[in-house]
DNA sequence: GGACCTCTTTCCGCTCTGTGGAAAATGAGT
DNA sequence: ACTCATTTTCCACAGAGCGGAAAGAGGTCC
């Protein structure tokens, strides 16, 4: 990657940021003399960012400071940043407990995604699920994040195989939330089982999901409630790090 | 302010900003199918914003995430809306009750930057001091700023009136740290006195100052002990307000 | 209130930067 | 090792962004 595929006014755009954040309020006058490029040009890359809410202009007509659209994303980054970080060294603890493949996954678009992944140490192991898309009802974390209010459930549910559960009274959610972990029996792929529990954010909601998958032969339904020990275990600790006490 | 006067590419790296901190992780390709662009264009406003550290790869190349420059900006824009928003409405009460425009001044490349202004409501007031730089061995905000370590003494002072010093031992800063507060007649502008208080942020370094100016015939030297126990108090409160507690 | 000054915003012709298409590079899966 | 999908880099070209100038806006002074 280097610096010859980037887009100079999007530098010229970040920064103005930088100085912002440096200086504080600031003119356009003086903004353009530190960039070096013409007053018109330091007022129309104004105009975008503060169009994008990222700078205000401070009650003064041309005097400008960093706005609140950037402590929106900071908000976003921080919870992204904290979920992926405080959930990493749990998942590769609990790869090498189960013997399977551990997922986070979170609500997007009504799907349930996955974020991140650590493989179990077996030879036969699944998918890299990485930021793909699952759909909610044939998967245990979305099961996980259908059953807590993280998704809403669709009148419709598709068949992935013969035994897919394609009706929404079907997925047995108040079984779900009684139990505290969900799980998926060949629903979604044959040979596939799998099975989450719930993590919370700060404020108690259900966030995200972590969860377990590998060969049917060798996560049986037999098994399924022992693991599921082990991740709700895990999700209680990583909600913990994430400010969820309870 | 119309969006005819927009930059395109900044829109588009905002709108990339705005995506990421609603999807989280995001590919390339999704990125640039959401933003109705090639691809090559996605991945090279994504090399610009990873660049200025605004985005970061999460891992897996192709795959990237909010960075961490992003809540940087957010701290800064954080610390300034603060100071704005919690120093207005005791500057106006302050202005009315002494009767002279009263300032808060920041610490900038060396000198005392004013960030906003109440005016008295006297006829006569002096200057709109709004984003000035001002000496900071001449003026009253600036010599707090000196006397409490957040701006540096320079070896040679500059003229400004006969009745400036020019000697850094003559500024008094130990007197100052002691009384809690500093004053200037005459020493910036022939007529023009002030007097000016320490504001804390929230681990009590000094951060600004507030002071009170006004013309010498009004502003007396026999007056501003009186104005100065105000201005303490002023900036107690505004201190507090910035979460300064002792 | 009018004149003057300084700064910001908008307009416009021009050129150079950003674009999209294609090729090269890269990584995952078998 | 091969295949495939995706990302990154390269390049020609045209249109988006630039700088200069005019219009707009606000403050100061008389």
């Amino acid at each position: 990657m280097s610096n010859s595929t980037t887009v100079q006014s999007v530098d010229r755009a970040i920064a103005i940021l930088e100085i912002l954040a440096r200086e504080g309020d600031s003119r356009v006058t003086d903004l353009a003399t530190e960039l070096d490029v013409h007053k018109s040009t330091a007022s129309r890359l104004l105009a975008a960012l503060e169009h994008g809410g990222l700078v205000e202009q401070s009650g003064d007509r041309g005097r400008y400071r960093l706005g609140f659209g950037v402590i929106r994303l900071a908000g976003a980054a921080t919870a992204q940043l904290d979920l992926a970080k405080e959930s990493r060294p749990i998942c590769l603890r609990l790869a090498e407990t189960v013997g399977e493949t551990v997922n986070i996954a979170v609500p997007r678009d009504g799907d349930a995604v996955n974020i991140s992944q650590v493989r179990g140490p077996a030879a036969i192991s699944g998918h890299n699920w990485v930021g793909q898309r699952t759909p909610s009802h044939a998967t245990s974390s979305g099961k996980v994040l259908l059953a807590y209010g993280a998704l809403r459930v669709l009148a419709e549910l598709e068949r992935y195989t013969p035994r897919t559960i394609t009706s929404p009274d079907g997925l047995g959610l108040d079984e779900i939330r009684e139990r505290g972990w969900a799980s998926t029996v060949e629903e979604l792929e044959l040979g596939l089982n799998a099975v989450a529990a719930p993590i919370r954010g700060r404020d108690g909601s259900v966030v995200a999901a972590v969860s377990a998958s590998g060969p049917s032969y060798r996560l049986t339904p037999q098994r399924l409630p022992e693991v599921a020990a082990r991740l709700v275990e895990a999700a209680r600790e990583i909600s913990q790090r994430l400010g969820y006490y309870r």
